[in-house]
RNA sequence: GGGCGUGUGGCCUAGUGGACCAGGGCGAGGGGUUCCUAACCCCUAGAACGCGGGUUCGAAUCCCGCCACGCCCGCCA
């Protein structure tokens, strides 16, 4: 991690590394330039320029990239793809591209290969400590995620929030993004009523033991107490206990001062531990962003005459909603008693965002979906630019069982998952102790990388699929530390801090290339300069899982020059050019890794 | 009932129009360390890419229908 937190300390400097910053980013020079000479040559054949069909071709051909863009004109042209793609290539003097070496063709592919300028820039790129990261856009974007509801102990099922929502804010920091990270906090709902009720009701004597003692364990034991009363309670009580309730959101709707301080005793108890347990993850926040800050400071209210003003505004069954024509269902913005809904906030919250933002991404559950595209059509209503606010939504952690619930007890905390891991890495790490050739292990040594190892797996694990597929939760799978894992991905890290250990003022500040011949060190140089347009994928697309599949990619095309090709033990010359490479390795899967919040360990 | 999402070897997963008659992993079987950490590598077996139509020179990928699973359709959040 030290690796790149120096890259981060670099960024204020970026705009004077222009020309530094440039040649960090070979693969994405080289499409960039492909992408023009490729339309000029279809200019001058006088052919359509605008679908170039510019791909990455199989791992069994020598290009780096190559344009399918035969298939599609040989029908206007008249001829076979193969003939098209040929008069294309004889088209482009590759004399006259920095990075390409020569244009051919294969069939109807055009395919383009890597010049020698393009290997050697891409070496002395990869060993600079930020490499990966793109050059500031002077944008500011708001990443929100997690934002559950404070009423208790993070449990497994929400997991992925923090875990996928601190990847796309990392992601969109190595991507030249001015990032914030954002929990909303829900203190103004009716459960958070009801825990207030039940926390200044209930006698701690009658509760059971706390699961852990901290803060939300202990706190949720009320919580729960006061559902049970309310579902199984005798008619009478629950009708005192929901006069209550109602007063305290009335309370809060009013503006109280008594109200909110009390609400929020229980509110930042809870949260406390919460913030203690994402953490662990590591999961941090630039802000807390309470709902009740837009009822106190008026927000909501202005909010609400604004939607009255709309067309679409209509006044149903003494409540206001909005009668909005792509949705079948109503959005009811102002109760019957007067109240605001939880969207008439969060979308007082929203404006305040593009206020303050240029974009916003929201990291939300699927059950999210119909809110956040009612929200997205009345914020656009209300003048918003909401092309501004994109959602990435995820699929529930699930046990075979059935859902998780902080309300009903059922579930797997995250302290509990993180805490198993952490002591199953240990044992791994101690089972391997006799069979270590290098470096000895203190205690220290052992808890580090079993912290590393551990809570790695379990954030790779989430981080490295598909958010919009569902995860049914087994411990075995979840803790998996074999192959397709984080470990996998940080061994070969180590490995690389393992060579270069003892050796590291030998690395060469500008390697040469001549002495890297092999296939394998050729692929391997292939692979890291992808890395650059990686990160720009991944943060266009909001796909961290894409950084996961590359790491897991690298790793592998370490693995297999790691085993042809010795670098400590090879002739000076080459010793010092796979220094390099083995340097740029680390730099690499360092700052992938960082970027999808994977320590990396430097020993295991 | 309607909307959204997911469906890839026994299990998990990548790929979402082109060189892929599908790439990994787990599990199964076999092999590899006098040599920079074997949390590794190599080999073998195993797939009608949910089913049926269609569009296209070309479909796991796009369109239509169907099936299965998940989520949503509250004056809850």
């Amino acid at each position: 991690m030290s690796v790149s937190r120096t890259a981060c300390d670099g960024r204020g400097f970026v705009t004077h590394l222009l020309p530094a910053a440039k040649a960090r980013r070979m693969f994405l020079q080289l499409r960039a330039e492909v992408e023009d000479a490729l339309a000029n040559a279809l200019t001058t054949l006088d052919l359509p320029a605008e679908d170039l069909g510019i791909e990455e071709p199989p791992e069994d051909v020598d290009a780096v990239l190559a344009s399918s863009v035969a298939f599609r004109l040989a029908g206007e042209v008249g001829t076979a793809p193969p003939n098209v793609a040929g008069d294309i290539a004889d088209a482009i003097d590759a004399d006259d591209l920095t990075y390409v070496s020569d244009v051919t063709t294969q069939g109807p592919y055009v395919n383009f290969l890597p010049s020698e300028a393009y290997f050697a820039e891409t070496l002395q790129s990869v060993t600079e400590d930020g490499f990966g990261r793109l050059p500031d856009r002077d944008t500011s974007v708001v990443v929100e995620h997690t934002s559950a509801n404070p009423t208790g102990p993070v449990h497994v099922g929400r997991a992925r929030n923090p875990i996928i929502g601190d990847a796309v804010a990392r992601v969109l920091d190595y991507a030249g993004y001015d990032v914030d990270r954002h929990y909303y906090v829900n203190d103004a709902g009716r459960q958070i009523a009801v825990f207030t009720w039940a926390y200044e009701t209930f006698d701690e004597a009658d509760l059971p033991e706390p699961e852990r003692e901290s803060p939300e364990y202990e706190m949720v034991r009320y919580y729960r107490k006061g559902n049970t009363v309310l579902e199984d309670g005798d008619p009478d009580e629950v009708e005192d206990v929901e006069a209550e309730i109602q007063s305290i959101l009335q309370g809060l709707e009013d503006g109280d001062e008594e109200t909110y301080e009390r609400v929020a005793e229980v509110v930042d108890t809870v949260l406390g531990g919460m913030q203690t347990t994402l953490g662990r993850l590591p999961a941090e926040f630039d802000e807390f962003v309470k709902e009740t800050r837009f009822m106190r400071n008026g927000d909501t209210d202005d909010l609400v005459d604004r939607l009255k003003e709309l067309d679409c505004a209509v006044y149903e069954e003494d409540a206001w909603q909005l009668d909005l024509s792509d949705f079948e269902k109503n959005l009811v913005f102002l109760r019957s008693d007067g109240t605001s809904l939880y969207t008439t906030r969060d979308l007082a919250h929203h404006e305040w965002k593009f206020e303050n933002y240029d974009r916003a991404v929201t990291v939300l559950g699927e059950d999210h979906k119909l809110q956040a595209d009612q929200l997205d059509a009345a914020l656009g209503l209300l003048g918003n630019d909401t092309d501004q606010l994109r959602q990435v939504f995820y699929s529930w952690v699930n046990l075979p069982e059935g859902g998780m619930s902080t309300r009903e007890g059922t579930g797997i905390d995250l302290d509990d998952l993180l805490d198993e891991a952490i002591d199953r890495a240990r044992e791994e790490v101690e089972s391997r102790l006799d069979d270590r050739t290098r470096g000895d292990l203190d205690a220290d040594d052992i808890d580090r990388i079993a912290r590393q190892v551990g809570i790695g797996a379990v954030r790779y694990d989430i981080v490295s699929k598909q958010p919009t597929k569902g995860i049914t939760f087994e411990w075995d799978r979840a803790l998996d530390f074999e192959a397709q894992s984080a470990p996998y991905v940080q061994y070969v890290h180590a490995r690389c801090c393992g060579i270069l250990g003892d050796v590291e003022a030998d690395i060469p500040e500008e390697p040469a290339l001549g002495p890297l011949s092999e296939p394998e060190e050729r692929d391997l140089l292939r692979e890291l300069a992808r890395f650059p347009a990686v990160i720009e994928a991944a943060a266009d697309d909001l796909t961290p899982h894409t950084v996961a599949t590359y790491t897991r990619d690298l790793a592998e095309t370490f693995n297999a020059f790691y085993r042809e090709c010795p670098v400590l033990d090879a002739d000076d010359e080459t010793r010092a050019a796979r220094l390099a490479l083995v340097d740029g390795t680390r730099t690499t899967i360092a700052n992938a890794l960082d970027a999808l919040g994977v320590e990396a360990p430097t020993s295991m």
